[in-house]
DNA sequence: TCAAACGTACGATGATCGTCGTACAACGAA
DNA sequence: TTCGTTGTACGACGATCATCGTACGTTTGA
């Protein structure tokens, strides 16, 4: 077990993607949390970059079912780990459902504005 | 404990929805069915009325699940207790959110329609 | 009055979940 | 090369979950 865990990255495919399986990853408040930043954010953020009360395994643990319910993407970036999330599949699959889901998770997160 | 836990029918008021909860009430796939059976109905349906893969008791706990999260209210009828979905208090709390679901839930339930 | 139907309550069980700490691997910079 | 950063892997722990069987209460109907 040398191999390095970077090459075992499994994503569900688009039609793979379950309705159960999202709206469960999305039930916990810190992967609404990590996808709400997610979700405001243009660039791919790494796992480190959320500001979320857990420590650091969990973080990873939660990005992982995230990943695992096809929620988002994560690809590997020198030592970061960056993630996105996958609009258009969701969309594609589920139309509608995420953004309906940011919505109601407390309109849209804003990053840096307060006018 | 000899009173009838029917008086003891506790629903969250409109406010106290909360968003994690819904979502993991429609997370399991036996509720999922639950509430799309009740969404394609015009009527309350009594809890025996559905076509659900689990025995009594489950059914009376997926119910209770549903309930405390404000997805549906439950009112006694006689020796049958009846279940309809609170679209209106979901609707304000979360537009579309309902909706939205049950679209991705694969269409409307179609009872008896087979053309 | 008696029995059947409906659904609950309670307890149990095995599975999954969210959380953490520690140890380790990979990469980048000095 | 060496060290710090980033994040994972692997247990482990307690909590919650989905499921069931059995026993019981309530209401309806014969």
């Amino acid at each position: 077990m040398h191999a390095p865990a970077r090459e075992t990255l499994a994503h569900p495919s688009r039609d793979e993607i379950e309705l159960a399986a999202v709206l469960h990853a999305l039930s916990d408040p810190v992967r609404l949390l990590m996808v709400r930043g997610l979700a405001g954010a243009i660039e791919a953020r790494s796992c480190g970059s959320f500001d979320v009360p857990v420590t650091k395994s969990t973080c990873t643990h939660h990005f992982k079912v995230l990943r695992e319910a096809g929620v988002i993407r994560q690809r590997q970036d020198g030592t970061k780990r960056v993630n996105l999330l996958r609009e258009d599949d969701l969309e594609a699959r589920f139309p509608g459902l995420l953004a309906t889901i940011l919505q109601a998770a407390g309109e849209l997160p804003q990053p840096t504005a307060r006018t």
